[in-house]
DNA sequence: TCAAGTTGTCTAGTATCATAGACAACTTGA
DNA sequence: TCAAGTTGTCTATGATACTAGACAACTTGA
């Protein structure tokens, strides 16, 4: 691993979160497990463990490694690199991950639509929705949190569909629509709330992605309007150049 | 170009000495050709002049490029010809070019040989091999790590060897083995990752030309394997068809 | 309950990094 | 010869990097 003196231009700390990074990228750190601890990785590397300590900040800063007070500093699952298409399946995506993707529904009501939403679904305002909150997970790992709304007069009993599908694909699936493709999405980011940290297994204060989009079924027409909130520490989104 | 804050780990004139040599090496800026001057050089980085005095110190240690006073800065380092040949000294070709040629040993550990080693080396799989790293260079510039495994059974304490030595010719020697040539040799190419790079004084994402070529006795047998990663922009290959 | 081991936080000192300005020494071309 | 432009050297100041030591806060397993 051998790392320079100082005088080369690349701090040691640097040089140190490199190695460590480098140690998870090709499988020598697994994800869950503990690192060594500081001061042995002080030890490897022959640095100050103050000089490792600022190593694994900017570590975990990237979500890489999360440290817990006395006990250790543990490998964080790899992000999921997320394509954003014009057709994008959840379950595709984290399935060729190699990793199981599964869903769980957390709520299903009914509410009124708002005017955005009534915008984004071409109804009117104050027409009856379905609202579905639901939770994806990659094995065991929660991803996302997604709130959907589609029209209570063509979905009816979406909730119930879904609490047994688990899916939107296959709910769609179920009342007829065999293909649907995104008409828009929008990317932002916040700091998580403190209901979905707790969905999605998150501190307090970390970011999540924000998506928002609308799916349309083959002529176009609105069929549902998501918000997700991704844990940002556990995906990328690539963006294809095509 | 654009250089980074600091606060990335990068000295600043670490910045500007990597973008200049990269100048250098894909051809913006030709050997004996005259470089900017230090001021407008400041200007396009944004950095003081001094920081960028300090980027041409260490191009001019390594030979780079050369500084006259009140004349300019200009580009001297012409790529290495590497000839590959049945007989290839790394010290014979370095030493024809005027330059002269050093060898550092990084690590000698023992280890297992895998399928593949073995099958070059004519040994059974699991066979202990001795790894050697070593860092050899021209004067003071890196041109290539070399990671080359031996038979521990053949060559005992090779590590130690090679050390004193210095030099894979010598330690043969040191063996009683008086000739040897080199039986195949494969070229490829690729980015250096991150331990190279510190080793080679490579900026991260500059490529490597990846050399595997293993060495056998005048009698034909496998004397040694080696994997050489070769700075691409102070090297290049030549194939002598004869 | 306790000891050992872990991460978190604080203070302090030294070396390096980066900026700023001034001037000397030298080369080049008019 | 002279002015403009170049690299070389000096002093000075503040920010950052690295090391060192001590102790607090917490987890784990015996």
């Amino acid at each position: 691993m051998s790392i320079q003196d100082t005088g080369s231009g690349v701090a040691l700390w640097r040089q140190v979160a490199d190695g460590i990074e480098r140690g998870i990228a090709d499988g020598r750190f697994v994800a869950g497990e503990k690192l060594p601890g500081e001061i042995e990785i002080a030890g490897t590397y022959r640095v100050n463990r103050h000089t490792v300590r600022r190593a694994l900040a900017t570590l975990a800063e990237r979500g890489l490694v999360r440290a817990e007070r006395g006990s250790g500093t543990y490998v964080e699952a790899p992000r999921i690199a997320y394509p954003l298409r014009s057709r994008t399946r959840f379950s595709e995506i984290v399935g060729a991950g190699g990793r199981e993707p599964r869903g769980q529904l957390l709520s299903a009501t009914d509410e009124p639509a708002t005017r955005e939403l009534a915008r984004q679904l071409g109804l009117k305002t104050g027409a009856p929705l379905i609202r579905i909150e639901a939770l994806r997970l990659a094995d065991r790992t929660p991803i996302c949190v997604g709130t959907t709304w589609l029209a209570a007069g063509r979905f009816p009993d979406a909730g119930r569909v879904y609490e047994r599908v688990r899916s939107t694909t296959k709910l769609l699936a179920h009342y007829g629509i065999r293909d649907y493709r995104r008409a828009s999405t929008r990317v932002a980011a916040a700091i998580v709330d403190a209901t979905d940290a707790v969905r999605l297994d998150l501190a307090l204060g970390r970011p999540v992605l924000v998506v928002d989009s609308t799916d349309v079924d083959a002529d176009g027409k609105p069929l549902l309007t998501t918000r997700a909130r991704f844990a940002a520490e556990r995906v990328e989104f690539v963006i294809e150049n095509s």
